[in-house]
DNA sequence: ACAAAAGTGTTAGTGTTACACCCATGA
DNA sequence: TCATGGGTGTAACACTAACACTTTTGT
């Protein structure tokens, strides 16, 4: 629109929330930095003929290594009092996970579960409770849990990413008649043995990176 | 954060689209500025310490006159090249008026139809487009399509808001049940006459300005 | 009396929820 | 053989969708 100038535009850039399910629990990526010493989203200030989408997705490419993983942008976040040092704009994006893309230690990133965070730098635990709040809503009307999943694996485990982010029980008949209704699963023919008891059957994606709006 | 500093920072502003229902057609404000003549979106520039949906609220009185409506953040638009005359970033928010609360031209605004738009500035068109797939979207699972409405009105008219934004005709009394179960509207005991028919019975929102999550 | 929109229940079908036992394996 | 998680069907219930006629008014 060529807004009219601001004497002083503000600092623009983007915190990217990213979530992977490991040991039944949600966690999410910090990085620790600043002299605060507090953790912190993984963010970066914005290139000047970058796209916003290419922003998060370079800032996390650069703290963990993945590339290519389900991106999506949040909110922006732009309270004038978010960072005491200046104005500073967060485009904040949330990114997905299945826990084996993310190789070994990312360096300077900690992986920490949502439910017991401690005190983080600015606004980022309000953040990351929008993104939780974002991703439960999508359970019920996408197929954006599947962006949990590896390559092969079980109906328990699916399931399992389900409850998590729910915080709730489901029954294992109707859920994998819910799994099976959605028709986004196929079997490998391939089973897993777990422990001392029958193995699994295992599954892929239909169609991997594909988010889907259902019902 | 304090992200490392770029050279140029980018302009920040936010631009607002404004829904209405008119006529039986969702309508959107449109300003017509800049030197192309295009029509465009209100919007500026976002103050030095002003929170972003304070400057959203404030450029939608600036160009209406109207405060208070509902207003929410829709999405962050920022390629690189949306603005071919400097890197202009766009907080978009989209807000809902009944009709009636318009006061008279708002000067240099005008309402079209958002199924027959000209060709408009910048990316306006696809914002607009945005907007409306969320609104869309919320009236499944929100009680936002209220906000349409005027401080009395009749079950006939809250259908043709409904029917308006899904594009589709909807059963009188399957609808009718809908809004009974929601317990939002309360019958203000009086009727309307509205031609050589049977008079309508008026309503009123329970709790306006309150836009509630449902099911 | 007629035209026009307001107002009102019932039924079939679909989807959702609750629930309990056998299976295959390792120890 | 026992412990463990994997795997399977059915019945009640709630919700959704389809459908037609009477009422009240103005002309």
């Amino acid at each position: 629109m060529a807004w009219p100038a601001t004497a002083a535009a503000p600092a623009v850039g983007t915190d990217v929330v990213l979530f992977t399910i490991r040991d039944g629990a949600l966690e999410v990526l910090l990085t620790r930095r600043g002299a605060d010493g507090l953790l912190a989203l993984p963010g970066g200030a914005i290139g000047n003929a970058e796209d916003l989408d290419r922003a998060a997705e370079r800032v996390l490419a650069e703290q963990t290594g993945v590339r290519g993983l389900y991106l999506e942008q949040l909110y922006t976040f732009g309270a004038p009092e978010r960072d005491p040092r200046e104005r500073a704009i967060s485009v904040a994006y949330y990114a997905l996970a299945p826990h084996e893309r993310l190789g070994v230690a990312p360096g300077a990133g900690e992986w920490l579960r949502v439910d017991a965070l401690p005190k983080l730098a600015l606004d980022h635990a309000a953040i990351i409770t929008r993104a939780r709040e974002r991703l439960a809503a999508k359970l019920d009307y996408s197929t954006i849990a599947f962006q949990f999943m590896p390559s092969a694996f079980t109906l328990s485990e699916l399931q399992a990413v389900y409850e998590i982010i729910r915080g709730e029980q489901l029954d294992k008949r109707n859920f994998r008649r819910f799994v099976q209704a959605l028709g986004r699963v196929v079997a490998t023919g391939a089973t897993r043995r777990n422990g001392s008891h029958r193995p699994a059957r295992l599954y892929r994606l239909k169609y991997p990176g594909r988010v889907e709006i259902i019902r």
